[in-house]
DNA sequence: CTCAAAATCACCCGAAAGTATGACCCGGAT
DNA sequence: ATCCGGGTCATACTTTCGGGTGATTTTGAG
């Protein structure tokens, strides 16, 4: 990343203000005569200056983001998912979606089809599903998946 | 909340403009006759309102917010098997217990053990099941069978 | 930036599953 | 007696699955 790359908004900021005070000089000229410029330019200044400060903090500052987590009673009905139980085994997001395509019978490649991934990859996932549901054939998998309800 | 509360940032924001105008009356008086005096201030006001501006956004702009966890509680649910759907599909007593051994995830040796017969018996009749129930593997047999309630 | 988890893909290899075909036995229906 | 469905078993072959290992990339948190 180069010099102009990662300063070009302090550069720009530069830019800005060197380019406003030019207008004031102009401004200057025209207004001179006036007889309460001062204060007309000076709230002109004021509120352009307020307004790149804001623009240059929201530019500049990351978003800092606020972690919060939320509770909630959750009453389960028949074919619902556990959530609890999900978390509890950690599987991953991308695991359950095959799980849930091995739980409607179809084979590693016709998942990797099904996600656009490889056969390969499937293969992986299985492999990290069994081992997190703890068995070692898909049948079992999809057996104990839906005893402890984490797919339908 | 009241209307001050509401609005402090915005009140506090307007009492600072008023002060800082004051104090351009009372610069201007102190510096009107130097000769430069107009660029000093206008630079003084710009930095000012910009550094106000920043605080302002940094004060105001709202932090984003993340994440969500949700908790849950569990019931299970009843199943009966529907002999009618059994009966049109002419699964033999046999060929039943297989495809309920299936649905446990249980192997064709384990199924063999089970059920005391050779590993070549249980695939002649998986491949029995796999084509009474239009199917093509042992998962998807057994997510027809769950479907169709003829096993539990 | 750094570190770790998640997701992706590959290669090898043995085990299990599934396909195809044929054979034997047995009991009930024709 | 003959035929047939169900159950049993076998051989041979192909395909899919699963284990083990390693690599790259992306992404989020610290």
């Amino acid at each position: 990343m180069g010099f102009f790359t990662r300063h070009k908004h302090v550069i720009l900021y530069g830019f800005a203000l060197a380019g406003l005070l030019f207008l004031l000089k102009w401004l200057e000229w025209k207004f001179v005569v006036l007889d309460r410029a001062i204060e007309l330019y000076s709230g002109a200044i004021a509120l352009v200056f307020t307004g790149l400060g804001i623009w240059l903090a929201l530019k500049l500052a990351r978003p800092k983001y606020k972690t919060v987590v939320v509770e909630k009673e959750v009453y389960m009905k028949p074919g619902t998912i556990d959530q609890k139980a999900l978390a509890r085994l950690g599987l991953s997001a991308r695991e359950l979606e095959v799980l849930q395509a091995m739980a409607e019978g179809l084979s590693n490649q016709e998942i990797a089809a099904r996600l656009f991934v490889s056969l390969n990859t499937i293969k992986t996932h299985s492999a990290n599903i069994f081992d997190k549901l703890d068995v070692r054939r898909r049948t079992q998998a999809v057996d104990k998946a839906k005893k402890l309800n984490i797919i339908l």
